[in-house]
DNA sequence: TGTATTTTCCCTGTCGACAAAAATTTTGAT
DNA sequence: ATCAAAATTTTTGTCGACAGGGAAAATACA
């Protein structure tokens, strides 16, 4: 149990929210809490041997980023996912796929590149491995890294949500389906990798728009054949 | 005073960290605090009648929306505006723009319609009374209406945060240029109107662009000539 | 036995207090 | 008089406790 700290006392200042933030907002994202879960403070609270105080300051900030729902007087629960308008959040990543792509190729610097090039070997790695999970947070790692070079702060924190939004979907996907792996997805992260080094806007917008095309495809047709199988016989 | 309530204790359960939260907002986007400000929570407290833990509260949603920055175990302050970096932003609201304008021309509703109208109405009506803090909340609604009509809650949330970081910027504008306003932005909002009632996709691209840059360029003729006046003799 | 009402219990929202960290002032030495 | 070090003050981060609200449980009634 790495959550329990061997002294409950002998912790920094700051660092008791960031704790509990963090292991949440994993948890959250990886699914090991389901949307809807209701999250108890005092249970959070006895875990990580602190006070409410802390707690309830890292539900705000899952709060502010749409991670959690907070009900009034009312415990607080785990974002639902909306799948009745998922074209919505289609819409959103292919967007911001597009534009972090095509601002990659304006604005990359060579440590940029170098900080791709790693992400996506991680990201291979993972897929070399069979490894969803790791899949899944390398993608994310690879994309956000893209939207660094580009260097818009405002589309870096939006795009930081539709990901961790995705990764969300993606561990849905993957958990269900044996952790079957595209294979194409590692070539056209190549692809787009030798875009932005080239600077080739119009390629990266068209790569980036193919790539979120992908992606969405799949998790498309994971919830078409997902209502087949609900069909009785 | 309006901030101090009769009976400090007959207040409703949740309504507390509304209450500041509310108030600081505004004072933060209409600069009666201006970027850098140290915020005293004690202080907070007292003015609202009440304890640190819903100012702390309001604070950390603040926070989360960008509006305050928490230096560790320091006061808190107004968020900086980056004027070195405003391209981004300029990018970022362009592109919101266009992207919520064609949204609407999809999928804009009778309803929606009406909504946008009435805020352009309130919009005319700050511009003839020539009050411009009226201006640029009532502008701010006209294009969160839009918004709204597009329908896609990711672009809308995104829309919101750049709107009010424009607030500010356009706040900044005002206070300093004895309130001269601008007539041809309220033409401009009545052909976006009529583009998104029209259901003409490509018009509305073409009239949020046009009506991002004629904003910017406002604001940057704004700062050109500050910089002029800066040159001692 | 099923339903409406009351009671109990659990959980959140708020409060006052204490401890740690930073800012400020005071003290001391050269 | 100037600068460094120590003491004081101020402010944040955390804690335990209490009160209010909602939900579940228990009771009453048809």
């Amino acid at each position: 149990m790495p959550d329990t700290p061997d002294s409950p006392s002998e912790r920094k200042r700051g660092s008791g929210v960031r704790l509990v933030y963090d292991a949440l907002r994993d948890e959250i994202l990886e699914l090991v809490l389901p949307p809807g879960t209701p999250i108890d403070e005092v249970a959070l609270a006895e875990r990580f041997g602190m006070s409410r105080t802390p707690v309830r300051e890292a539900l705000l900030r899952l709060a502010g980023e749409g991670l959690v729902e907070t009900l009034p007087n009312r415990s607080a629960i785990v974002a639902n996912i909306d799948f009745l308008n998922l074209h919505h959040f289609f819409d959103a990543m292919t967007l911001m796929y597009r534009v972090t792509t095509r601002l990659a190729a304006l604005n990359r610097s060579d440590a940029d590149l170098a900080t791709i090039r790693a992400c996506q070997a991680q990201f291979a790695a993972a897929v070399e491995a069979q490894d969803a999970l790791a899949m899944i947070a390398t993608n994310r790692a690879f994309h956000a890294a893209i939207a660094d070079a580009g260097g818009n702060p405002y589309y870096i924190a939006f795009f930081l949500r539709v990901l961790d939004e995705g990764r969300r979907l993606l561990r849905l996907y993957y958990q269900s389906y044996n952790d079957r792996l595209p294979q194409s997805i590692v070539g056209e992260h190549e692809d787009i990798i030798a875009a932005i080094e080239a600077g080739d806007v119009e390629l990266c917008d068209r790569l980036g728009r193919a790539h979120a095309d992908q992606i969405i495809r799949q998790i498309q047709s994971f919830f078409a054949r997902d209502r087949r199988e609900d069909v009785p016989l």
